[in-house]
DNA sequence: CTGAAAGCGCTTACAG
DNA sequence: CTGAAAGCGCTTACAG
């Protein structure tokens, strides 16, 4: 009889009149070893009694539990449309997300992973016995140095705009220098000779940072004549205003700003605003990632679009496929996602040099 | 000895010198029951081998998996803060969410679950047992309809933004009466009488909408000498700068329009903007959630503020109290919560009447 | 205080 | 073509 409010597959069994093994393989789709009135009778009684699969129970007896674990949060909205992304991707494997972070989303403009919180965090998913990890930045380090709680469950790892010289996973990141070309190229030829970067603060895990300030730096030298700056926030980013604002003073004050994402740009939008300094007139601004307030600054911001579901479903994909065709030992896949310069109003032509 | 890459429970009691049964219980926690010798020698083999329970079987044994699903998408960021209030609150009692939803995130504008979808979606997380169901409101009626699929399931349900008059589950609004007496005061003090209010397309899981607008119409009966109009998007919300064109064309315009989101304040916005009507100076502008871009916006938004993480940690809490204290049967609870009326820049006096 | 045994709800060789 | 049996890795009465 039924117990409980789910039937078990020993009642659809039953009401079938056939064994437990036999609706059990009939129902994973071995209609061809039995007759089909067998199969018929079986289907009809699943229908009857409402019959799910237990996935936990399948899961321990396969060995896959049709989960991922994704350790990103919804940060901003280049990270959503990476959420959005893998989501879709995995809904076409009939597979399942588990999403996890730490701290509070609020208070996260530059977080970064305790590493025993983040190991920690990633053990919770292994323990549900998720098929796949797919890892944010901060993330990086806490999984490549703890190898043994973490790397010897042989759970395949992809991790997103990290990429390490010595790589222990896939990564997908964005084409930094192709994109740093373009922007580099673009401020080059409205006449920009002068240019400041405002970088994030640099720490191993956050690599995408590193390449992206050196993908511009090498880009300018390769075009030669350019002065070049580098300003940097502190850890948390907090000092952003302050610095946008110490750059505009300073004595040869840049003709054109990239930043390393576009939320720095809002500091320098805001530090121009105050020194009644005119963009585009006066100063040309270029972010990164083309975030959804991109478009509607005043005046809206030229920036690089990183293609963030694409990034996802691509990231998605790569897990699936090393859950399907294991390679704990690599080699691992260095997927490059292209960019785009998205033009805008906040580029123009040079001003005269003073 | 041990198989595969995970240590079994197995391994950890042979290598205690204990019973498989000592070993389990004593790793939960009945260590009274056993030799302090024991103990010590089990938690250092689990220790030693890097034992971690398998949660896929625990749950499977105690009927506890310790997830809840919550199909709630990052959708903008008064759901992005819900969702990092549930994290929040889930993280505190050491249970992972498994987040799920529909469609693409961006095209998700005005997303309504297809009915037979979002029962697919709900069954996928059952099969994985989860404890519980956090639910936005587009599923609220394929959840209320399918009774024997999913609610016979008896898996307890908090739905956040939505409440019927016979409750199904416990849920979590915003107190939609409480803010909208203080947008109407506010507007009648500043001596607004011809006030419009922006609506979204009503559908009977959308219940929010329905409620938000009828709460400021009794809100403005009550003031009297007020006159009042409604206008309402289509279904896609896709007619919204259509809709503020021709409401700020109407003959006798009004000097304060209300929206039902934030959204719809930026349609607003551009149509005034486009006919060089000036916010506040011509027209004074209420938005609802204080979504991020509220206070950058030119002018910024006057809003009513939902506490969105304050949403998303009580409801998290309840679905927790529930599973640990089932009462499939109810009485259910309705749980308000408070919202603020966050002054900023686009309210302003009534011009004087033409 | 401790262990042998049954059981959770399935899957999968294996034997007929 | 089909079923009895062992097993996945744990938990939990139950018996000593």
């Amino acid at each position: 009889m039924m117990r409980g409010c789910n039937p078990r597959l020993q009642d659809v069994a039953d009401l079938a009149k056939v064994s437990l093994s036999a609706a059990s393989r009939i129902l994973r789709g071995d209609q061809a070893s039995f007759s089909p009135a067998a199969c018929r009778r079986v289907a009809e009684a699943a229908q009857q009694l409402g019959w799910r699969r237990n996935l936990l129970v399948s899961g321990m007896q396969t060995g896959r539990t049709g989960t991922i674990g994704v350790v990103i949060p919804p940060y901003d909205s280049f990270w959503v449309s990476v959420l959005s992304g893998i989501h879709t991707r995995l809904a076409q494997a009939d597979v399942l997300p588990i999403t996890v972070w730490l701290g509070d989303i609020e208070h996260m403009p530059h977080f970064e992973a305790g590493e025993k919180q983040g190991v920690d965090l990633m053990n919770r998913l292994l323990d549900r016995r998720v098929d796949g990890l797919l890892l944010w930045p901060p993330f990086a380090l806490a999984y490549t140095q703890h190898t043994r709680e973490l790397r010897d469950r042989r759970v395949p790892v992809v991790m997103i705009d990290y990429h390490a010289e010595q790589a222990m996973c896939d990564t997908v990141t964005t084409n930094e220098g192709g994109a740093m070309r373009a922007v580099a190229r673009h401020l080059h030829d409205l006449g920009h000779r002068r240019i400041a970067y405002v970088g994030t603060y640099e720490t191993p895990s956050r690599a995408w940072a590193t390449e992206r300030r050196r993908s511009l730096e090498s880009q300018l030298e390769g075009l030669g004549n350019v002065s070049y700056q580098t300003w940097r926030l502190n850890r948390e980013g907090s000092d952003g205003p302050a610095v946008a604002s110490r750059l505009l003073r300073s004595r040869l004050r840049p003709t054109a700003v990239v930043t390393a994402t576009d939320h720095e740009a809002i500091h320098v939008y805001r530090a121009a605003g105050e020194q009644g300094i005119r963009i585009p007139d006066d100063l040309s601004v270029v972010g990164f990632a083309d975030l959804d307030f991109a478009a509607t600054m005043t005046p809206p911001l030229t920036t690089v679009r990183q293609r963030a579901t694409e990034i996802g479903m691509r990231a998605a994909a790569q897990v699936l496929e090393r859950v399907e065709r294991p390679a704990p030992q690599g080699p691992f896949l260095p997927i490059r996602v292209e960019a785009d310069l998205v033009l805008r109003g906040s580029t123009g032509p040079a001003a005269t040099l003073d």
